[in-house]
DNA sequence: TTTATTTTACCGAACGTTTGGTAATTTAAA
DNA sequence: TTTAAATTACCAAACGTTCGGTAAAATAAA
């Protein structure tokens, strides 16, 4: 995951991947006979199971307070982009050339995403539309600050549209 | 730059360049030298030059009243990007594999499209620090939008995405 | 409990293909 | 006739993938 994360579909060798899992290349082929396009999606299945996990979950658990649901939410997104250091592998597998393979894993789990806040929007008594249209923006700050982030080399970017996300939920006027 | 844009900077064959050149591949190299590298950079080069001459110099005409520079500006913006259909070279080409040829290029650039909507705030007389703020709220909202409307494959964020920077100029309480 | 069999995990070497890049040659322009 | 531009032909290296095979572990049979 930390290989194509960072170099992409493309970028990313049998041999970059091996190395990364301690292993010789053809060693892969045992665990994913599909090759480097099955390892792609098994990676981005399991990003959609850390969002059910780590996002979904916290988001809408009734259990806990609103707040302490969205700050555990909010520093797990942190931990999952190591504080804007990390790109988002969403980004750097949907290039048209590995588009076809993970696109459809890609759609999935933005959905649930939105879904995510969606739900927690609607908990915290926003409309339906109100909670959707605040759902899609933490998606694209997010998304928008860590690309920032990268290309002027300042993780301030993404630690600063954090702070907006959970702002734009508990400081509304 | 069609074919960067679209497949990055490992996933574009020489082969892919020079087909959508008209041209075999070997002929790149008479007018580019430096192989697949200077034409990635020359590029890019070029997306600064866009910027310069379609939205920092738009933004900063002060020959034409503020709404219709921000007008101009949006729709230069909107067609660069193909109204949402396209992907934005600045993180098609910032992979951890490509960032070391191009990285600076990138940082010269969104630091121009920051200047010029910095500038054009501050001539609607907002505070430097809130027109700063303003501009960099601009460039993550264009990358964010651009990344989900791929992902869920609708282009409405994007168009939205304009619309919010438009208003956040025009519409402010 | 020992022996035989199967399965799991992994590796080195090689496969055919594609890669970015070079050299020599032909075509077009000045 | 010289210079510029594009092409054909080619190369070493790297690519993703497959293959034959080994060592260790788990399972079944004796």
């Amino acid at each position: 995951m930390s290989v194509l994360r960072a170099r992409g579909f493309e970028g990313s060798s049998l041999n970059d991947l091996a190395c990364a899992a301690g292993l010789q290349k053809a060693s892969l082929y045992h665990r994913f006979p599909g090759g480097k396009n099955e390892i792609a999606v098994t990676v981005i299945q399991y990003v959609h199971s850390w969002i059910h996990d780590n996002i979904y979950k916290v988001l809408t658990d009734d259990t806990i307070p609103a707040g302490k649901r969205l700050n555990k939410a909010i520093e797990n997104i942190r931990a999952l982009y190591q504080d804007g250091e990390n790109s988002c592998i969403f980004n750097t597998l949907a290039l048209d050339s590995g588009l076809s393979i993970v696109g459809d894993e890609i759609n999935k789990s933005m959905h649930l995403w939105i879904e995510a806040f969606t739900a927690f929007g609607i908990s915290l008594g926003f409309s339906k539309s109100k909670a959707i249209s605040k759902a899609c923006d933490s998606l694209i700050t997010i998304q928008g600050s860590l690309i920032v982030s990268k290309g002027l080399k300042n993780t301030e970017f993404f630690r600063k549209s954090l702070a907006t996300i959970k702002n734009s939920y508990t400081g509304e006027k």
